[in-house]
RNA sequence: GCGCGGAUAGUCUAGUGGUAGGACAACGGCUUUCCGAGCCGUUAGCCCGGGUUCAAAUCCCGGUCCGCGCACCA
């Protein structure tokens, strides 16, 4: 039973879950359609993401442009650091980023910008591992820009992340949570990132889709009311050391390795959403980033990643971006987004103030007494000797000039501006991993069968209604019950083409979890039988109960012998 | 971006300069009382552009895409 990547490949194209973009035009390198079946799983996996990281949490979910004007992205560091300055060796022809080129060559850590670049490249007349010599630096940004309106138009780029829009959102939507934390705001939708080079299939793309979770916290409450419905959960961790750990959650936040409980927790939670879409356990770790790799924003970070033929894939990532945006973007905008945070009793601090001796100060200081004194009155003193600065003149005052009292002051609460930990999720890489996971070959009385063995609630055609004969009365009973199957909700398609064995073959392909077949019985006692994809065991049940009995099974994953007679 | 290899029907594949063939799939018909059965029929292909030649799927050049290695992946 060994796995053959290019078997499932091929399968995904012919039978319509990924097609190439572009196809007619020659195709373009890192984008992907998701064809009628590969989109409605991805959208069930979201859904089923949504259970886990929405509904069942204190979050809410948006959706914000596509495009997003350049004052977000000179903010959050993207229209800067996303640009890497990049060399080209005249003779070879390879490109290094520049930075860690000269870093690796020269052990110095420099400007990543194209002057400062260029400027080591002619101090240490830097060569090319080849002999060649360098030419001109030049800047490589990872986004796709464009303009917003007519003529010159406005600078804008395409989102690199969905995060932003939730960001840049916050005052409102901390208003909606009514200024209470922790609270979280997720976003679905695309993203992009125009890669050098794209390759390996649906692993890098231009254009992605993501799932992410901004869980805003306390900075010094870094806790999660849920961690203990997780903090028993066994899970492997290689930590930055590439030390590989098989510990509890709870283990993990105790001995330091993860860096908080909200981090451990989301790491918990999104093992068990792998899980329940059908990502194999054995094949999932968690890596902590290394000290160089993080990026720009991020204290902690780990990674969950999958197993898969292209090797250990990142599928998540799970990061501690502390309150690097909202400071950015309170910074640059000039938007308060701090939040304010009541004590539970107001506090009272003991303080010792200064009081200007107006009567001292007049004299020495005339027309700028009054400033001084003002100044005098916010500080705090702890010696006999203060310094103010007043219009940007440093002014040294002894204890001559002023009186020092110890006052009582009532404070209700503080400003913070809250650190947050983002899961964010690859749903392309997810929904590929789901379908390596699954894809599966039997052998079946010496004949290979190919079945995808998904989950139930995932399944793109959930159930499919055959006609054990292609001819009536076999064929119009089998469409009305179709019929009946599709009012009710579910996925399902009706097949009459070939031998039933054959039809079988075909759902069993697809990851078609059940099978109605409308067979002579039906016609003496109005039953039908329910096939297993996973066992191709058969039970019998009476039509008027088959909505209900679907919807049961659908749900999880029970054995069809709890419903019905067993029939095959 | 660089280097090596590749691209023929929906999929897999044969075809070294002279009529593009097969298998599987799909579709229609017959048949068929539960796991890729059989018979008949149908649909459907040389990645794109240029060059060489009387003649190019085949030889040459450029491009696109795919695979592998290097680099890149906030």
């Amino acid at each position: 039973m060994r796995f053959c990547m290019s078997d499932l490949m091929e399968m995904l194209i012919r039978r319509g879950f990924l097609w190439q973009s572009f196809e007619i035009y020659g195709g373009m390198a890192g984008f992907f359609d998701y064809a009628p079946l590969g989109n409605n799983l991805r959208r069930k996996i979201e859904n089923v993401w949504r259970e886990f990281f929405v509904i069942n949490e204190r979050v809410a979910e948006i959706d914000t442009p596509l495009i997003g004007v350049e004052e977000v992205f000179i903010a959050s560091g993207h229209a800067t650091s996303f640009v890497d300055t990049a060399i080209e060796c005249q003779k070879c022809g390879r490109v290094f980023r520049a930075d860690h080129y000269v870093k690796e060559k020269l052990n110095l850590e420099v400007d990543p910008s194209v002057g400062a670049i260029k400027e080591v490249l002619e101090t240490y007349q830097l060569k090319c591992e080849c002999g060649g010599s360098f030419g001109e630096p030049f800047p490589m940004n990872l986004m796709f820009s464009t303009k917003i309106g007519a003529g010159k138009g406005k600078n804008a780029y395409l989102r690199p992340e969905t995060a932003q829009g939730i960001f840049i959102n916050f005052r409102r939507l901390s208003n909606y949570f009514r200024e209470k934390l922790p609270f979280g705001v997720a976003q679905i939708g695309r993203a992009f990132r125009n890669e050098i080079s794209p390759r390996q299939g649906v692993i890098r793309l231009r254009e992605f889709n993501q799932a992410e979770l901004e869980f805003f916290v306390h900075p010094a409450e870094k806790k999660h009311p849920n961690f203990p419905e997780v903090s028993g959960d066994v899970l492997t961790l290689v930590d930055k050391f590439d030390k590989v750990h098989r510990i509890t959650l709870d283990e993990a936040v105790k001995r330091g390795i993860i860096a908080n409980q909200v981090l451990a927790y989301f790491i918990g939670k999104t093992r068990r959403f792998l899980l329940a879409i059908g990502i194999k356990d054995e094949k999932l770790r968690f890596r902590q980033h290394k000290d160089d790799e993080r990026a720009h924003y991020a204290t902690d970070c780990w990674d969950a990643e999958a197993l898969t033929s292209y090797g250990w894939i990142e599928i998540v990532g799970i990061a501690d971006r502390t309150d690097y945006d909202l400071s950015r973007h309170a910074k640059f905008s000039g938007e308060d987004l701090s939040i304010f945070i009541p004590y539970e009793k107001p506090v009272v601090v003991k303080k010792k103030k200064a009081i200007p001796k107006m009567n001292v100060l007049g004299p020495a200081f005339r027309s700028k007494a009054k400033k001084i004194a003002e100044a005098l009155e916010k500080l705090e003193v702890s010696s006999d000797e203060v310094e103010l600065e007043i219009d940007g003149e440093r002014i040294r005052l002894t204890r001559e000039f002023f009186d020092v009292k110890e006052i009582e002051e009532e404070v209700a609460g503080e400003k913070v501006v809250p650190h947050v930990i983002e899961p964010s999720f690859g749903l392309d890489r997810i929904t590929y991993t789901v379908l390596e996971h699954s894809f599966d070959k039997d052998m079946v009385e010496g004949e290979e069968r190919r079945v995808l063995r998904l989950k139930r609630r995932i399944a793109p055609i959930e159930v499919a209604v055959l006609p054990l004969l292609s001819r009536e009365p076999f064929t119009g009973k089998a469409l009305e019950i179709a019929g009946m199957l599709k009012k009710a909700g579910f996925y399902t398609d009706y097949d009459e083409s070939g031998s039933i064995g054959r039809r079988y073959r075909r759902y069993d392909e697809i990851g078609t979890p059940l099978c109605i077949t409308v067979d002579h019985q039906t016609f003496e006692d109005g039953s039908v039988t329910i096939r297993d994809r996973d066992t191709t065991g058969q039970v019998r049940v009476k039509i008027e109960n088959l909505v209900g009995i679907l919807r049961e099974l659908l749900a999880g994953e029970r054995s069809i012998e709890e419903f019905g007679e067993k029939f095959r």
